[in-house]
DNA sequence: ACTCCCCTTGGGAGCGCTCCCAAGCCTACG
DNA sequence: CGTAGGCTTGGGAGCGCTCCCAAGGGGAGT
């Protein structure tokens, strides 16, 4: 048996550090968990014998033992992946691991395609026994986070999917940001400003809208419905909704997109139909993309801390985790992290 | 023991599973690895109690018995996951997620700063017993590759240290690649073709610069060094780059930019001198992202199939991790897939 | 000086699964 | 009719670790 297995490197075990260091399993195991019960010696004779042996500890033993994996999940929504290939997947998942640096704990990720996929994903999640998910891009009605929580899965999510969002949430402000950038349109005498939308399922759209409101609102300027265009986040919506808009109000003079993309939509329709960026029509995008700052002429976008979100997030989950087995009824988090204007060429 | 600890939905064991399915521990087990040594009834009892109870194996068993974890990482350099925040990451994610899609292998994403960081995540990736490593972007003076390969480790790397690269790799085809992008110049009258290297360090970068050599030596073109212009793949050193090149060759009237940013970069020197693209001189990229779809004027652009180096390199890692304890001298793939000339209107 | 209590420590009992051996059964063959 | 050999099958022996209990040692208190 011992020598049967050819392993590459025949790691030590828990058992032999504790026989170097001579000590018990059980004690070798303390130090090792950073328990305060025991020696100061103790713990240095233990670690002595780590540093020699090289020990690292054997993750699937431990979680077999533990009943916890050390171990939790960013589940994306693979039918979106190519949606948000822009800084965001990748920005998320650096404030992840950022987060997580410092931790045992290893990043799962997980792609999870059509809402069937997801229901089987959910059992996935829990026999793999993750210790806590991260939900990214999630929809109005996509059943995981439900079936999450009636699991009892710690998970947090980004954005919200309604108002009323109950699982423990990490969101941009949404709603300032589309405020902030009418304003600023408001500010260089823009009046006739319009709104290119993204899916209003989705919640964010929604409060980007509601932002957009309140700012014309606060301004006094006439709220005319025939200024606001909705789309899908495409490129090619954007196109189509400021098409739109052309011939609804041909006197538009300033156009928030809810996404960079659908801006640079904008954008063409625009100069195709003659116009000046920004002195006929000022643009201002959403998301501060690569897009956006090389687009002709350099798109002004409110700019979300994607990366400060997927830190956010990792910290509040790990909480979640660490006060599981604690109160249930202590309240879920609700974090808005501030939106920024980034201003360039166009407005 | 039994009732005490709360949890969520007391996950079935494959010892129930048995008891339900009137069999054998082993019996069950051959029956959910799918052995043929069961006999069809007791094949069905089982994949009924599996139903029934709604089973799903608990991984960190499985791997502690099994001395496997049905699970491969992708290690990311960290200091470059903003680098390559372009589509490269997000589309090598969805590449291996959908090799893995009917795989019951999960993937860990395991950002690694610096090389001492890099130098520990061998030990780690080998302690949590990862069955295999997924390699991206990879310098020639990093040290994990080697440090894999000792350890036994099976690893697929994206790209090539150099051109003796030992580990099985996928890369695409960056020779050709430049080729066609300088042929296409040629093809359309331009003559003083100059280029714009990404780091020369970086294998992919010096191929481009052989194709971009071979295409205009084919073509009987004098190789004038002053027509070749390091720089770093920043947007940045495409311009300082651009600016030489004006310098030392003001009638240059082509430029092959070895990244679609640094050609971002070449653009707008090139405007500055008031040269119009592609009138006075023709641009093309490499990497067909974002940046290239939506610069003005859209730039042609050498794409590569991302994605799938994504998906070839999993099927490629899979096959490697299967062959482990087989014969050593088995050779190591070598896969170069083709990349392909997307033609906008920049030249 | 004796007792009580707290701190440390060793090690048994699993966690749920795979691997493998030995046993039972049936068929085919001599 | 006996026996060899092939299929299936059950279940013991761990995999390496955590949890927890009981035991041993001191120090403080009276």
């Amino acid at each position: 048996m011992a020598a049967a297995r050819v392993r590459s490197g025949g790691r030590p075990t828990l058992e032999e550090v504790a026989a170097r260091a001579g000590v018990g399993r059980g004690t070798a195991s303390r130090v090792i968990n950073g328990s305060p019960r025991v020696s100061a010696q103790t713990r240095e004779a233990v670690e002595a014998a780590v540093a020699e042996l090289g020990y690292v500890p054997n993750r699937a033993a431990r979680a077999l033992a533990g009943n916890r994996t050390d171990a939790i999940a960013l589940v994306v929504p693979e039918s979106e992946t190519r949606f948000f290939a822009e800084p965001y997947f990748s920005d998320i998942v650096r404030g992840v691991g950022a987060a997580l640096a410092d931790t045992e704990m290893q990043l799962l990720l997980t792609l999870a395609g059509n809402d069937r996929e997801r229901r089987r994903l959910a059992s996935y999640l829990t026999a793999h026994r993750v210790d806590g998910v991260l939900l990214v891009s999630v929809h109005a009605d996509d059943p995981l986070p439900d079936l999450l929580e009636q699991l009892g899965m710690p998970s947090v999510i980004s954005g919200r999917r309604h108002a009323a969002e109950t699982l423990p949430s990490v969101d941009s402000d949404n709603f300032e940001g589309a405020r902030a950038a009418v304003d600023h349109f408001i500010s260089r005498g823009r009046r006739s400003i319009a709104t290119i939308t993204g899916r209003l399922d989705v919640y964010g759209a929604q409060r980007r809208l509601d932002g957009y409101r309140k700012a014309i609102a606060s301004a006094g300027l006439d709220p005319d419905e025939r200024l606001i265009a909705p789309a899908d986040f495409s490129e090619e919506g954007g196109a189509r909704a400021m098409r739109e808009l052309l011939v609804r109000r041909p006197d538009v003079d300033a156009v928030f997109a809810a996404s960079d993309v659908m801006a640079a939509g904008a954008r063409q329709v625009l100069r195709e139909s003659g116009r000046r960026i920004p002195d006929d029509v000022a643009l201002i995008g959403f998301d501060d993309s690569a897009v956006a700052r090389h687009m002709d002429p350099p798109l002004t976008s409110v700019r979300q801390p994607i990366e400060e979100m997927g830190r956010t997030m990792t910290r509040v989950l790990l909480q979640e985790i660490a006060n599981r087995s604690e109160d249930r009824a202590v309240e879920r988090p609700r974090i808005v992290l501030p939106t920024e204007l980034v201003v360039r060429e166009s407005s």
